[in-house]
DNA sequence: CTGAAAGCGCTTACAG
DNA sequence: CTGAAAGCGCTTACAG
C-alpha cells in the first residue's frame, strides 16, 4: 500500500499475477488484452475498489482531464446559468471542473487566474467573462499565454480571434423593440446596463435601429443608463418620465431593472401594460410572477454553456492527436438566437 | 524543454547554475537557502515565467490543494450563495475547487462523485446538499469512504457526526412567526417547503412552536406544502384562504413562494399588509423590490461556505502533520443565526 | 547551505 | 498478447 493507505497498480497487478501495465491497458480500455485477463483484472479492480490516480496519469500523458472554467460572480444571472450548462456537458465528456471565481469583471488577478490554471495542467479553458470596459485585452494575452485551447462563452464572443459562443444581443434589442411596436408603443423609452458593458451597448443598439427606422417614423424615448440592479430600474423609471412624459413603452436590459420599472410605475400610479408597457431580458424563473407578469427576451445560456465546453473538447481532441496547434481551432463564432417571452407587462400585438 | 513546450524545475536549474532541488527550495520558501542564491533563483523564474506543475508536485507530497466541492444545482438560491463564500475563502488559502453540481438532491450519482473526487486526490470535500428524503444515508458512505476530510454545509449540518456549517433552520421560523404576531397577526398560515426537506420541516416546526405558544392562544392558520416555486406560493394563497378566510398572515418558507403569495394577493383584491402580511426567506436581491417590497429572513449563506472551508482546511492541515486521522476532527456543528429584514409586505409591531 | 539518489503512481515506447 | 525499462516533474530523506 502506498502512502495515504490508497491502492495503486501495483497492488491490483500483484493480485492478478500480472504487470502493471497490463493493468493500466485494462483501466484504458485498450484492445490489446486477453479477454480472460482481462476479465479477472476487472473484477479485481471492482472488488478491491481501485481507481487510479489521476496525477499520476496526468503527469504521464500530459493531461490533466480538467478544464478550467473562469466565470464572473453567481450573482449575475448569465453566468451561473452558463455554469450549469458547462458543468452538465464536462460531466458527460469525462472532465473535471476547475472553477475560478472573480469578483469584477474588469478585476487585476487575470495573470494569477491564468498561471494558477497553467500550473494545475488543465487540457483547456473556458472563459465566461462579459466584455466590460477594456477587458478584452486579457483575451490576447490569453491567447499568447496559455498553451491549452481557450473558448470564450458570452460577453466577449465574436470579438477577438478566440472560437467563442455567444448570444446575439443586438437581436435581443431588437426582438424587444419591435414587440413593443407590434403592441402599439411609439414612445419607446430605454433603460439601459452600464455603459462599458458591451451587451448593454448592443442590446442598447438593437433597440436604436428599430426605433429609428420604424414605419411610424422615430419611435426612440429617452434613454437612462442603470447598473442592472432592481434600484436602478426603480429611479430609471422616474428619469425617464420626467423626461418624456408621452412615453408609452419601455425597454429594460435585464429583468431586474424591468422589476424596478414595474415597482416604480405601481408608485406613481401608472397602469401596466395599459399606460406603459415594459419588457426585460434574461426571463428569470420570478418573472411570470411578477406584477403583472414579465414579457421579457430569453437567451439560451445553458446551451451556449454545453456548446462551449464541445468546442473546447474538440480543440483538445485534435491537439492531442498531433493534428494541430494549441490555438488553431477555426476561430469560429456561434451566435445563438434569442427569443420573446410575451406575458402580461405589454401590450399584445394589435 | 519538456512536452508541450512548458519550462521545468531543471530548465530553471541548469539556467542559475544549481540543481533542481535547490529551485524546490526556493519555490517552496524554504528557509535554509543563502540569500543571494534564493534571488538569484527568484529572479529568473520571474524572467522566464516558470511555475511548478501542481500534479508532479501532487504527486510526491501526497496532496493536490484541490477542495472538491459537490454542491446541488445553482437555480436554488441557497447553494450559489454559499458556493460564492466557498469559492472567495479557498482562493485565500490556496485552495483551487474542483466543481460537481448534481442535480436533483436525491440524485444517484454519488458513488461516481465520490471516487471521481477520490481519484483526483483532493485534500478535502465540501458537501453542500440540502438533506431531502434519505439522502442522509450518503453521509456514512462518506466519511467511511473517503480518505479525506470532509465538512458538511448547509442542510445536513448537525444531523450526522461529520463536522458541518448550518443555519438555524427552526429559528428561521421563530423569528418569521415572533415578527407576524408582534405585527398583530393572530391567525397565520404556512406554506412550508416540500416535506421532505430537511429544512422546510425546520421552519415549520419553528412556525409550530411559536403559534402554540403564543400570549394569544393558538395563533396557527392553515398549512398549504409548496415546492419551493413561485406557481406553488400562489396556489397555495389560494388554499390557504379557503381554508381560513380569515387568516391575516403568511409565513412563506422562501422568498419565492412569498412572491406568489404577493401575486395572488393582488389577483384576490387582498390588501398587503393590511389584510394580509407576508414574510419569506433567503432575503433575495429582488425582494426588496417585490409589491410590496417584502419582509424576509436572512441567512448568513456566504459566510457558512467561509467557515466550511476554513474547517477543511483545519482538518488538512492536522492531516498532514500527522497528529490526526481524515474524520477525526471534532465533530462540531456550527449553526449560524438568521435575521428578519422588515420590509413593507408585514405590519410593523404594535 | 547544497546536491546525488530514490521515489510518488502512472503510461509510453520498445521487445519479444 | 504481455512485460522490463525508462520517464513524466516534482519532493523527500540522506549526505556532506
Amino acid at each position: 500500500m502506498s502512502q495515504r493507505g490508497r491502492l495503486t497498480i501495483r497492488e491490483v497487478a500483484e493480485a492478478a499475477g500480472v504487470s502493471a501495465q497490463t493493468v493500466s491497458r485494462v483501466m484504458n480500455n485498450r484492445p490489446d488484452v486477453a479477454p480472460d485477463t482481462y476479465e479477472r483484472i476487472q473484477r479485481i479492480i471492482a472488488e478491491i475498489g481501485y481507481s487510479p490516480n489521476m496525477l499520476a496519469r496526468g503527469l504521464t500523458q500530459g493531461r490533466s482531464h480538467v478544464l478550467g472554467v473562469v466565470a464572473i460572480g453567481l450573482d449575475y444571472f448569465g453566468p451561473s446559468h452558463v455554469l450549469t450548462g458547462i458543468d452538465q456537458q464536462a460531466a458527460e465528456l469525462g472532465y473535471a471542473i476547475s472553477l475560478n471565481l472573480i469578483h469584477r469583471p474588469e478585476t487585476g488577478d487575470v495573470p494569477e487566474i491564468l498561471s494558477g490554471l497553467f500550473a494545475r495542467q488543465v487540457d483547456g479553458v473556458i472563459w465566461a467573462i462579459p466584455q466590460v470596459g477594456s477587458n478584452l485585452d486579457w483575451s490576447h494575452h490569453l491567447a499568447q499565454h496559455l498553451p491549452v485551447p481557450v473558448v470564450l462563452v458570452g460577453g466577449m464572443a465574436g470579438q477577438t480571434s478566440l472560437p467563442s459562443i455567444g448570444i446575439d444581443n443586438r437581436a435581443i434589442g431588437r426582438l424587444a423593440t419591435e414587440h413593443l411596436l407590434a403592441g402599439g408603443a411609439r414612445n419607446i423609452g430605454l433603460i439601459t446596463g452600464p455603459q462599458n458593458w458591451w451587451e448593454a451597448r448592443e442590446r442598447e443598439a438593437g433597440w436604436r435601429e428599430t426605433t429609428a427606422s420604424s414605419p411610424f417614423g422615430d419611435t426612440s424615448g429617452p434613454i437612462f443608463e442603470g447598473d442592472w440592479t432592481t434600484a436602478s430600474g426603480e429611479e430609471g423609471l422616474h428619469r425617464l418620465l420626467a423626461a418624456s412624459p408621452t412615453m408609452d413603452a419601455v425597454f429594460a436590459s435585464n429583468d431586474q431593472m424591468a422589476l424596478g420599472v414595474l415597482h416604480a410605475a405601481h408608485t406613481l400610479g401608472r397602469r401596466v401594460p395599459g399606460d406603459l408597457s415594459v419588457v426585460g431580458v434574461d426571463n428569470m424563473p420570478e418573472g411570470s410572477h411578477f406584477w403583472p407578469p414579465l414579457t421579457t427576451v430569453h437567451q439560451p445560456l445553458g446551451d451556449a454553456g454545453v456548446l462551449a465546453v464541445e468546442r473546447v473538447d474538440d480543440a483538445i481532441r485534435r491537439l492531442t492527436s498531433r493534428r494541430s496547434f494549441p490555438n488553431a481551432m477555426e476561430p469560429l463564432t456561434t451566435q445563438l438566437q434569442p427569443k420573446v417571452i410575451v406575458r402580461e407587462s405589454s401590450r399584445p400585438a394589435i
